[in-house]
RNA sequence: GCCUUGGUAGUUAAGUGGCUAUAACACGACCCUGUCACGGUCGAGUCCCGAGUUCGAUUCUCGGUCAGGGCG
């Protein structure tokens, strides 16, 4: 019924990522409280890091002393790099003492510390660390921005973009085919159809390997911006992989998996499982076809573990869940409440571990319609 | 026995002769969409006891009591 099968998997450096794909964001080079064996038996075949806080926090040297993003995380996945595009908007755009953008690029001014990124520092970067994808440098905003705002966005984005291309050519030209990164473009226009279609248009000109849903996917008002995230899907070659940032809930995912979209990241599994929240499907999940699937949000629920009812509540998170947490009953509801009461660590750990194989699980259910 | 310092929310503290007494942590509920994130919002919960001075005392005075410190 779909043409999301038309693309099974994403092939990098001879790795393969089966699609659709959920890939948890390891911004700092790693996944917050768990290790890359985690997230393998979790079934995560791929992790997005972000070049920018990589730089940031002075990573990028020991990442190459180690050879290689891959060998510094110890995961053999696929690698995403993210441009800093985002923190363009969420330090920059949000808080202007925070940095300045121009034409040329973003000069970031966080903590005491300045970090400056053009497009073909930012290309150059993600390539000197081995990344199996790169993203080029954006302006992202929110779709709310206003109209000027968002002309620029795409104006820059655009003229990025392009350089991203010269400059990620320039840099691979030598590179073997089994050792070049992808290059993928990021569309912009916030919630304007015409800027998104001009965006799209003028990316496909210039060429890339994949291409990307770009900017903040929820409206001021909380709704995700499906009409957006579709009507930007159909703007993407059919035939290359088609990237939706940042997105997101899971009813957000089947959504835009309907629409076309293989790839996904998003901070919610893993933010949300330190913060309190753990998801698990609901029986009639597995009986679901993607249309169903898209017409009943309800397919999952959450329980939000440090809520004083699970103090004695002697059930694993999820009776139809088999992360390392759940299965063989390994630990109960009230063991998990005790270890995140008393802050042990193990208890983000397990947290981390249930949220992304319930992410991994929606993804293969996805896979197989 | 004498002298001394102190007693404010569950804990640790800040503060005031007069507005609904403050914060952090802990507690309860909610939120989180290319991570500024074990973060954020909201809520509940306090001036040791008694007497005095005063229009008014958690605040000043005296006594009690409890805890710490010093001297015997």
């Amino acid at each position: 019924m779909n043409k999301l099968k038309d693309l099974q998997f994403l092939e990098v450096k001879n790795k393969k990522m089966q699609l659709p794909a959920f890939l948890p964001d390891a911004t700092l080079g790693f996944v917050r409280g768990v290790s890359s064996n985690d997230l393998l038996k979790c079934g995560i075949e791929g992790v997005v890091v972000n070049i920018y806080h990589l730089l940031h926090g002075e990573l990028i040297n020991k990442i190459k002393e180690k050879k290689g993003i891959g060998n510094y995380m110890k995961f053999p996945g696929i690698i995403i790099s993210d441009s800093g595009g985002f923190q363009v908007m969420s330090l920059i755009h949000d808080n202007p003492q925070n940095g300045k953008i121009n034409d040329d690029g973003a000069t970031f001014l966080y903590n005491n510390k300045k970090t400056h990124l053009t497009p073909e520092k930012s290309v150059e970067l993600q390539l000197s660390i081995g990344s199996d994808v790169v993203m080029c440098l954006d302006d992202c905003t929110y779709p709310d921005s206003s109209l000027e705002e968002q002309n620029i966005s795409v104006k820059r984005t655009v003229e990025w973009a392009g350089r991203c291309k010269k400059e990620f050519l320039k840099l691979t030209k030598d590179m073997k085919a089994n050792e070049k990164p992808l290059l993928f473009g990021i569309i912009q226009g916030g919630n304007n159809l015409d800027l998104r279609k001009k965006c799209a248009d003028a990316l496909k000109e210039i060429e890339f390997d994949g291409y990307a849903f770009g900017g903040w996917p929820v409206s001021q008002e909380g709704n995700f911006l499906n009409d957006i995230l579709k009507y930007v899907a159909e703007l993407m070659p059919e035939n290359k992989p088609r990237y939706a940032m940042g997105v997101g809930r899971p009813e957000d995912i089947v959504a835009c998996v309907g629409f076309g979209y293989d790839m996904f990241d998003c901070v919610i599994p893993t933010r949300e499982a330190r913060n309190n929240r753990l998801y698990s499907f609901k029986s009639n999940f597995f009986g679901f076809g993607l249309r169903k699937l898209k017409n009943n949000k309800k397919f999952y629920e959450y329980i939000r573990i440090r809520n004083l009812k699970y103090k004695t509540d002697k059930k694993p998170i999820s009776k139809n869940c088999d992360c390392f947490a759940c299965s063989n009953r390994n630990f109960t509801r009230e063991q998990i409440y005790k270890m995140f009461k008393e802050r042990d660590k193990e208890a983000i750990r397990l947290a981390t571990i249930h949220n992304l194989r319930f992410y991994t699980k929606l993804m293969e259910r996805l896979r197989n319609q």
